[in-house]
DNA sequence: TATAATTCGTGTGCAAATGACACCAACTGG
DNA sequence: CCAGTTGGTGTCATTTGCACACGAATTATA
C-alpha cells in the first residue's frame, strides 16, 4: 500500500496551563462554544499544523492563551483511543506547562471570556477524555516536584523561601516541616539568594532566585522523598 | 474553517523492543527494504489504523514482531519534527516492550529474515531519527529500573536472585554489591520464593517469582537509589 | 571417594540523610 | 513602645545507605 493511501488521523495538541495564584494550583480551561460539548469546559488546544513541530504548536497555544513565552513546557502523553472525540478520529498530543501567574495577562476572576481559571481542587464537567488529561497532568506534576526542581517554574524570578515551600504545599496538598524544608532546598544548591530583601510585614524575608546553571534534572534529583 | 479541512499528518507507532540475552541488553531491528533509507535498520513500526487505538497498534506490531503478547509495553514519548521523514509530516507514537528472551521465537544470531537483534551497546546506524529514538527509550528504561520494579518484566516466570542482578547490572551498566542487593529486592517485597531450586553448577539457587499482587510502582519506588 | 572448583547465601559497622521539634529576631501597625 | 506577624535557625534520635568477607551446598575431576 502506498505511503498516501492510508487513512490519517486528526492530530492536536492540548496544552494543560498550570498557575499558583491565590494560594491555589489553578489551570487554565475554555468553554467551548460549539458543539460537540458545546458549553462545557476543556483544555485549550487545536490542530497541529502541517509544517509546525509538536513543540511549536505547544507554544503556540499557550502563547494564544496566555500571551507567555519561555515558560517550562513538557510533553505529558499521547491520548489516541478511538471514540474519544465523536467527529472522527483524533489523536492529541498533551503538554503541560508551568506559568507564573505574574507573567500572565489572564488572571483568576477576570472573567470577561470564555476562558477562565479553576482551581484544580473544584473542577467543572471537562469535555471529551478532558478529566482524564487533566488528572493525568496533575500526577505527573506532583510527581516531578517530587524529584525536581520544577517549582520555581510556578514562582515569579524572584520569591521568598516561605513562598516557595507554600508553592510545595499547595501542590503537595500536604504541610511541610519549614527547618527540613529550607535545609533540603539550600542543600541541594539550586537557587541562590539575591541580597535583596522583601519587606512589607513582619520580619524582611530573604529573596532567592533559581540558578540557571543548575542542572535541574540531575542535581535535585529526589528533593523530597 | 470546518473541521475536516484541517490538513493531517499519517501517524506511526514504532516499538523498541527490548529482551536480554546472550548477557547482554537487546533491541529488535528491521532492515529497510524500500527507500527512504534503503538498507539501513530501522526500529519496528507501522501505520496506527484509523479505527484502531494506539496501543492496540503498538500491541499489533510487537506481535508481528515477536510473536508476543501479554509482555510490559509503555508509551514512550511521541516525536513529530518536520522533515523528520523525507516522505512527508509523519508523527510517531514511540512505545517501547520489554520481552522475556524465552518468550520470543526470534533470537539473536537467526538472521534468516530482515529482522535481527542488536547489542544496545554496539548499534548499526539507524534510518530516521530512530537513534535519538532508541537513546531515549534506553535512558527511560535505565530510570524506571531504579525505582520500580520493571526488571522482572525481562525475566522468565521463575528466576533467581543472580539471574536478576545479573539483569539489573547488565541494563544499568555497573555492577552492584550482591548482599546489599538481595536485601533491597527482598525488603521491597516484590517477590516469593516458589520452594523449588535450580541445580547444575555450584550449590542450588533459590527460585523466584515476580509478586503479581505487588503494586510494583508504589511499593518499589526507589528500588536503587 | 577425596579434592578442587563453582555458585549460593548471609551480617556488621560506619557514615549520611531524614524527620521531629521550639524559640528568638526583625520588622509593621496601632 | 508594645503587640502582632513573619523569618530564620540547631539538635538529637532514627533510619537508610554502603562497603565489605566467608562458610555452605553442590558438581566435576583426579
Amino acid at each position: 500500500m502506498p505511503f498516501e493511501d492510508y487513512p490519517r488521523p486528526s492530530v492536536t495538541v492540548d496544552v494543560i496551563i498550570f498557575t499558583l495564584s491565590e494560594g491555589d494550583l489553578q489551570v487554565l480551561l475554555i468553554q467551548r462554544g460549539h458543539p460537540p460539548f458545546e458549553g462545557m469546559w476543556a483544555i485549550p488546544g487545536g490542530f497541529v499544523g502541517i509544517d509546525e513541530s509538536l513543540e511549536d504548536a505547544a507554544q503556540r497555544e499557550l502563547e494564544e492563551e496566555t500571551g507567555v513565552h519561555d515558560v517550562y513546557l513538557e510533553q505529558l502523553y499521547t491520548f489516541g483511543d478511538r471514540g474519544r472525540d465523536p467527529r472522527g478520529r483524533v489523536i492529541t498530543v498533551a503538554y503541560f506547562a508551568l506559568v507564573p501567574s505574574d507573567a500572565t495577562q489572564l488572571h483568576a476572576g477576570q472573567d470577561a471570556s470564555d476562558a477562565r481559571w479553576w482551581s484544580v481542587y473544584g473542577l467543572p464537567p471537562l469535555a471529551f477524555d478532558h478529566a482524564d488529561i487533566l488528572e493525568y497532568a496533575l500526577q505527573r506534576l506532583r510527581y516531578k516536584l517530587e524529584y525536581t526542581a520544577v517549582g520555581f517554574e510556578l514562582l515569579p524570578e524572584t520569591f521568598t523561601l516561605s513562598e516557595l515551600q507554600s508553592a510545595y504545599e499547595i501542590i503537595l496538598g500536604e504541610e511541610l516541616d519549614k527547618r527540613n524544608f529550607r535545609r533540603k532546598i539550600l542543600s541541594a544548591d539550586v537557587i541562590e539568594a539575591t541580597g535583596e530583601y522583601r519587606t512589607g510585614e513582619g520580619r524582611p524575608a530573604k529573596l532567592y532566585r533559581f540558578r540557571e546553571d543548575a542542572v535541574a534534572e540531575i542535581k535535585a534529583r529526589r528533593l523530597f522523598p
